[in-house]
DNA sequence: GGCATTATCCATCGGGCGTTGGATTAAGGA
DNA sequence: TCCTTAATCCAACGCCCGATGGATAATGCC
């Protein structure tokens, strides 16, 4: 049971204060940009004062790491529960290892549909040269492996053999963004455009490693 | 012949100052963005007053408008030229789609991997809520417009109706951006990632539109 | 109740920003 | 040759930025 901790309370403290200005932040940096966004822009936005946004957060370029951690911890987390449950049925019959990665394709869209600042932040961040490195190393490389083992057994079970798998998982990531970004544009109805995105993914894995019947 | 207009020279005036800025300012706002450019680092790059950039180009806004619509012309009459030749391969017979396919591909993915600040600013702008009408329709639409033509085509020519063209031709087009900015991240030479992603563009193109020998 | 700790806000500093007015220089046309 | 036009630079203005020092208020512990 987390009690108060000492000091000036807020008029309203429901939430933390370092949630509130974290999310607050996140969302201005994933539609402005880091440099369109100053930390009085958050403040306001968290309703707060900038020095307590600087006393929770530190520099400018901390907060900005602090969102990018955030959501892409909570990226991370979705996903890797979504290769268990790959992992264990591809553990009960490698015939299952197609619809594994459906299921898994499936997943990954939902989750960048219901939080396209996750694709926001995600582009920023590789439109960072000097930063290409950590992004592999930390947070890409992961991910990309997990759906590679699955490419790889689905590519067995279909007697095909995948020669390029990083390069496949890739486009099919970088597909996915410019799915959500598209979606965006077009003021977030779109119902049609979603399951006509999905059918066209699940008509590519099919394509590429085609399922017994053909 | 055009001769020099008048006005004050520079020291070294071989090139007409407008492009010297335009040039300057289309590789600073490719690798930083908008907000993280200044018009003195755009001055300074271009060895020239920070005022003169403003005599020739206006207000910030203005400059990046026209460096943006000069990336997007040059690549648009890039792909327009390779357009009109696949036309041409087209008429001369049906069966001939699926190759010009392949070959516009190949020049689309050419053309990026040789001037990565093409992709740098699509993504850029693509980050913009607030453009994605005018991105829609100046640029992206007559773009995707032709290559669905020959996705049609070629979904003709291999007996295969295809459903969603707007949706492949724009998958496409992102596992490209992917590809270079992946290419931009491992430092330029990178001809083992060049090989593999054309294999895989061509692979996933044979898949959903087989060629006759299937 | 006293005290250390923590959270919050106010006020301010130095600096860089986009933009502009105006002086200076050189070319072309009469 | 004189005048108009155009290009360039210098200097400055007003504004907003990120960061910080310090005052104040509320909590938990003794």
């Amino acid at each position: 049971m987390p009690r108060r901790r000492p000091g000036r309370p807020r008029r309203d403290d429901q939430r933390p204060t370092r949630d509130l200005v974290l999310a607050a932040a996140t969302a201005l940096f994933a539609e402005r940009g880091f440099d369109a966004v100053s930390l009085r822009d958050v403040a306001s936005a968290a309703a707060v004062d900038v020095a307590t946004v600087a006393h929770h957060t530190g520099t400018k370029a901390q907060l900005y790491d602090a969102c990018f951690a955030r959501v892409f911890t909570a990226e991370r987390e979705v996903l890797e529960a979504a290769g268990e449950r790959a992992r264990a049925a591809l553990a009960a019959g490698p015939g299952a290892a197609l619809g594994a990665l459906h299921d898994l394709v499936d997943v990954f869209v939902d989750f960048l549909e219901d939080r396209p600042e996750t694709t926001a932040l995600w582009l920023r961040r590789w439109l960072e040269p000097h930063r290409h490195g950590e992004l592999d190393q930390r947070y890409a490389a992961p991910l990309y492996g997990l759906v590679e083992q699955l490419l790889a057994a689905a590519a067995q079970r279909g007697a095909l053999v995948e020669p390029t798998p990083h390069v496949t998982v890739r486009s099919l990531v970088w597909a996915v963004h410019g799915h959500v970004v598209a979606l965006a544009a077009h003021g977030g109805a779109g119902a049609r455009e979603r399951r006509e995105f999905r059918a066209f993914v699940h008509r590519l894995l099919d394509a590429l490693y085609p399922p017994a019947g053909s």
